[in-house]
DNA sequence: ACTACCCGCGAAACCGCTTTCACGAAGTCT
DNA sequence: AGACTTCGTGAAAGCGGTTTCGCGGGTAGT
């Protein structure tokens, strides 16, 4: 025997003694329907456990209650736990609005690829995209109408909410909080240079440095990639080239992490003679000696908020795109 | 405007010369069409751009195309990427079989919950289970005959398809490893034993012990939860209770790196004094000082398991649990 | 009292594809 | 040559909801 048979609208129709029609207006809310009918309809609904048939429901309707969560490929889906965090955080709001997570891993280049096909397909009723390097496949899907959600700045300014962590603002935070420190020649290790929240991430380091008055030196900003290698590949250069580089802020954790045991293997001391902060606050901050002060980035909150923003675009709210905040967690390295 | 407005089968058999029935046919592969007329439809769906609904083929077949992956909300979500990775590789080889992954991350306790209710109701042709502590759902399923498989190995044996890392043999490796090299007084850090991952970690290393004629010394083996906190407490607390341990495998790389900050902290020189070995061979594993030898699992091949294990299933082949292989990597902590 | 509306509700069409069933043509067996 | 299969095919009946349309009765307007 296969999964227990489940009763259909017919039956319940029968049940309450009205028509299928007026089964469906109550269970999608239609207030026209004279409330003891509608009360008749809920009780056959409780006693034979009716559950609607979300397939039916979708071809009929056209509504198919999924939602795509598309992750690029390129995206260190392998290693980075942000990615899983944020899906975690959008798959709740979601289902708590009754609606299902797709996902789609994939890359996402391709303006015709396989993803864009699906998505054009209106089998999902949105979207919602991970997005570093390239806006193009949800530019190109703009046209269509399809509801969509962008986590992470996009590049060009689209007219498609997104969410976003405050990037520039916490940049801006660490960085100050390294002049503050008594930090004189402060480096800034960047993330990939091709996503804007690297860019932001520079701007916001480049923001502290203008109100101090001052200007980096040239070859203290370094084009990381985020990733441990690039983070220790710096540190060694910048040691190289400016001894004396007493500050050093990464755009996130793991390089920080590279930068501070190429700094002690180097002879540093951390933070004596140079203070690092990082990004993120990743589990990663907690284990390194000394533990990274860094910046908090509450990424469930980014993905809830990603979720909310779908949500509220399908009812036809309108909806601005939503930066969450940063928060200075204050270790031992800077 | 909405979406393009696909072409459906009456457009297609008109453009073909056929019957609705034959679209069908040749589109699902069915070989009793006369070649002739299945390239006229073949034809005929390539000019106009033909993609099949996948909605409308749900319903009138009861095959979705979705697989779910069920994620219990107890896990670890938000801090260890083992899931998402494990994710995206099932989500790679689905894609690649035309189906689509359904992400569920929700508590799987209840036998009774919405999760239950929606894998119930026939809206996905199978589910994935990342189960640690309980089985109880994966069990109230399967008279349900839906297909399943289970991410990590189920507590009672049912006769569910699942696929697991080597947990048993890494273990006993790693522990062989740190007795090859001398260590004589051997400590092992536990996972959370609720879970059949940290049991059988545990006893590849009691195995290991078995072999070499000797039993661990009461209080050697402490029980932790994969936590970084308890990797610490643990260390501190065997430091005390055996001021004599050399060597202390971890059942994972976060307790490990825990371990290792406080045996420093405390005075202890890694590896000279103990040696530490984790499992997982997680990005934090090359970030500590010294870096952590490790047992390497591959996730992402355990994910493109249970995705293969689904498919089998659903062509009906019979299907043998898979285990994948660990790999010991050599790195400076013992 | 008579036409004009509005409101709640059921009949029925429809969403786009799958699958059963039966029919005619062609092939096989005495 | 007649009866029996086999094979390719189309007509049509679903799958389980949603939604349009129009009807009957009650309210309102004049």
């Amino acid at each position: 025997m296969g999964p227990a048979p489940r009763p259909t609208y017919s039956v319940i129709a029968k049940a309450a003694g009205v028509s299928e029609a007026t089964v469906s207006r109550v269970l999608n809310g239609d207030e026209s329907v004279h409330p003891d009918r509608a009360k008749r309809v809920q009780e056959a609904v409780e006693k034979l456990g009716y559950r609607k048939n979300r397939v039916a429901s979708a071809l009929a309707s056209g509504r198919s209650g999924l939602i795509a969560v598309v992750i690029d490929d390129d995206l260190s889906v392998f290693s980075d736990p942000f990615w899983g965090t944020v899906t975690s955080g959008v798959s709740r709001i979601l289902s708590e609005n009754g609606l299902h997570t797709v996902l789609m891993v994939s890359p996402v280049g391709s303006v015709d690829g396989g993803v864009a096909h699906y998505l054009k397909s209106g089998e999902v009723d949105g979207a919602i995209f991970f997005v570093l390097h390239s806006d193009a496949l949800v530019n190109n899907l703009r046209k269509t109408g399809l509801p969509m959600v962008i986590t992470g700045t996009p590049h060009s300014s689209l007219d498609i909410p997104f969410v976003d962590t405050d990037n520039f603002g916490g940049a801006y935070t660490a960085t100050k909080h390294l002049i503050t420190n008594g930090c004189k020649k402060i480096a800034c290790i960047t993330g990939d240079i091709g996503t804007t929240a690297a860019k932001q991430r520079l701007d916001g380091y480049l923001q502290a440095f203008r109100e101090t008055g001052g200007i980096p030196a040239k070859g203290l900003i370094c084009e990381g990639d985020y990733s441990l290698q690039s983070g220790m590949d710096h540190a060694r250069k910048l040691l190289e080239t400016h001894p004396d580089v007493d500050g050093i802020f990464a755009s996130n954790d793991l390089m920080a992490a590279g930068a501070v045991t190429v700094l002690q293997d180097m002879g540093r001391l951390v933070p004596e003679q140079v203070k690092v902060v990082g990004f993120d606050d990743a589990l990663i901050a907690q284990t390194t000696r000394p533990a990274l002060t860094t910046i908090r980035q509450d990424v469930v909150a980014l993905g809830e908020a990603a979720g909310s923003l779908m949500i509220a675009q399908l009812n036809g709210e309108d909806v601005k795109p939503i930066i969450t905040t940063t928060e200075l967690i204050i270790r031992a390295s800077a």
